[in-house]
DNA sequence: CCTGGGATAGAAAGCGCTTTCTAAAGCGAG
DNA sequence: CTCGCTTTAGAAAGCGCTTTCTATCCCAGG
């Protein structure tokens, strides 16, 4: 039913051979050939079998993007940013398939099983790996396997898979993707979600702080760790500093939920109930912040004035919120699109395999100096 | 190098014909040999070949998913709706192919093109068509080609193809996909955007506005169409019964601008030089409708005290603006989950191939009766 | 005028799978 | 017991393309 190449041979008066060279073009064909085969490419609409090709070719134009939640902008500006990378005019018309894990690793499995089976020439995952030991290692297993198999695999925004063998003793191999063609080992673009966080929190202390919540993300993730890490080592760096030992209070003083506006909502209910003299409150980011904030005004507290706020992520919306908010900028935009480029391999891979992108603290209206004497809401 | 049907089979002593029957699971096979394939299978790690699958099975499972912005929430909801109606689970392990056309009909074509040579098993157009008559030419010729060929075509969020030939008055032929096998024509899930204008802005004049701003989305674009004729409907509506022409000044109350924030910022500072004296100002949708709040605070007017201000879409972080934003609710999971199913071709074609999926009005604290006297701020 | 080599194009062998078409059993009925 | 049917499995022919491997053709050099 549809146009073959061989129709196109036929109308142009050459072999089906000729006409593939055509159209692929890495092999010299005559001016005046080319150009009659082109002339029926056009007549008859021709259009290449994408499955017929690859199945040839033993290689497909198909780039997997998993991400956790399509509905988030976080997640939809690092899939806009690969796609960007592999757009018709770029790179030849690869074609970013964008699938959407919901978080759970066994999607996720599920997903390299499909993607595998189209033998995609890339996969990037985005969004936090989730910490239990079995699915880390099955993940692991997977991915690497995969790389070694020549498809390129390039994590995004969660930390570099953990060495494979007892060698080596922290991710200096410095051969990121450079004996094997085609990749051979899982690439990382990390944020540093560490360093973002305590910043911010060292932010929160200098303006005064003492009491500062903390409404952390899912327990069980990496990049929820990495921030509880950052903010914890920031505490530790004001009780060396200032003799003052706050880390003690931290764990009371954190509460952890999902990365959505109701779990920020919630979760500062339980902070005010478990700490009503809170003058801060940190979030996982800044959807949750959202949800903070929400929850802070219908216990008839103002941001700043009685509590501050900070966010994460610094999405578009977060310098619109009232107040604007302070958070940890992290360039989804820019890792994305370096995560794009190291998967269709036009960007030679970082020493080590692994390039950190920086986070930058946004200070904006959301944060002030704590007042001395502020109004207690009622516990719960 | 990899594991091919002809290893499982070998391994499990059948014939490649046998184990293809097991996997595809559509002819009967004895259980006895069905569990021995199936054991080769796990022992060797098959993953089936998709390109060659698809060749000689003359079918695909890629759907295709052109988006305008994927990393505006809008795009994004819906995306993940559509992506929700084939999980692995529920379809069979369908992938779905969300391109990024920002929105030009060039790169809509392009990407058709890429989808059609994948061959797609079918494709769903989210976002507003562009109104230049050639491409929506060139664009309706080729869908209804692809619908023809076989392939599911899907249009959600737009309005439907206008007729193929001059017969037929107004897309009631009823046969929405019946008679060809596997789709046929272009299928549709339009959204009421005029009703849900109209009753937008009915709810404005019911408050008693009459110097209503618009900050409109592009002009060229079938939605920003559509909303302004809600608008200028409801506006004729209260000529009608009050005997007050308030159509003669939407014109010149009318700006504009693209879907983004900035838009809504640079039209209202715009419109308030044109008109000081505004008393609401409707955004093309939400996000512009953050921009307008901005511009109208800067210029020192209070939201809903001063003026009132309304978007479009409810988008997650609408509710959580401050004011918390009127707006005309559209169900983009619904829609997008039903042009999932019909991309799929798990529910049957409503009738005439158009469903329209209901708006809602969702009154919040943005707006507002407007007040006697408002500060009038000086003109830029 | 002959010959070696570069440029160009065709023939044909797959790529790994699906799917007829065909064959071999296995079984109840006559 | 034999016949004819159902059940199950193999053989083999492609699906439409890429890519060697070859075969021309043409021209410069001898």
């Amino acid at each position: 039913m549809a146009v073959t190449l061989a129709d196109v041979a036929a109308r142009a008066g050459v072999s089906a051979a000729t006409v593939s060279r055509v159209l692929s073009g890495n092999y010299p064909v005559a001016g005046a050939t080319r150009s009659r085969v082109l002339r029926a490419v056009e007549e008859l609409e021709y259009v290449v079998n994408g499955p017929a090709s690859s199945l040839a070719a033993a290689s497909s134009d198909l780039v997997g993007v998993l991400v956790n939640d399509i509905a988030d902008p976080f997640f939809g500006i690092m899939a806009s940013a690969v796609q960007s990378e592999m757009e018709p005019e770029k790179a030849g018309g690869k074609l970013a398939v964008v699938c959407n894990t919901g978080g759970s690793p066994q999607r996720e499995l599920t997903y390299l099983t499909l993607l595998q089976r189209q033998r995609a020439a890339a996969v990037v995952l985005t969004g936090s790996a989730v910490e239990d030991p079995e699915h880390a290692e099955a993940l692991s297993a997977r991915l690497r396997r995969l790389a070694a198999a020549g498809t390129r695999v390039v994590l995004c925004g969660r930390p570099p898979l953990p060495e494979a063998d007892g060698d080596g003793d922290d991710g200096g191999t410095g051969d990121g993707g450079k004996g094997i063609p085609g990749g051979g080992a899982p690439l990382t673009v990390a944020f540093d979600n560490r360093g973002g966080a305590r910043r911010l929190t060292g932010h929160l202390l200098a303006l005064g702080h003492r009491r500062i919540g903390y409404v952390a993300g899912p327990a069980e993730r990496t990049t929820t760790r990495h921030r509880l890490e950052g903010h914890r080592a920031a505490l530790a760096d004001h009780g060396r500093d200032h003799g003052h030992d706050l880390l003690a209070e931290a764990a009371r003083l954190t509460v952890h939920g999902a990365y959505d506006r109701s779990s920020g909502y919630d979760g500062t209910l339980e902070l005010l109930r478990r700490e009503p003299g809170l003058t801060a409150v940190l979030a996982a980011n800044d959807t949750v912040a959202l949800g903070v904030c929400a929850a802070l005004r219908e216990a008839g507290l103002s941001i700043p004035g009685d509590v501050s706020v900070a966010g994460f992520d610094d999405l578009p919306f977060s310098a619109d919120a009232s107040p604007a908010l302070t958070t940890v900028r992290i360039p989804l935009h820019d890792a994305g699109a370096r995560a794009g480029r190291l998967a269709l391999g036009r960007e030679s891979a970082p020493p080590g395999g692994v390039a950190t992108v920086r986070t930058e603290l946004m200070v904006r209206a959301s944060t002030a100096a704590p007042r001395a004497n502020r109004p207690v809401p009622q516990a719960g």
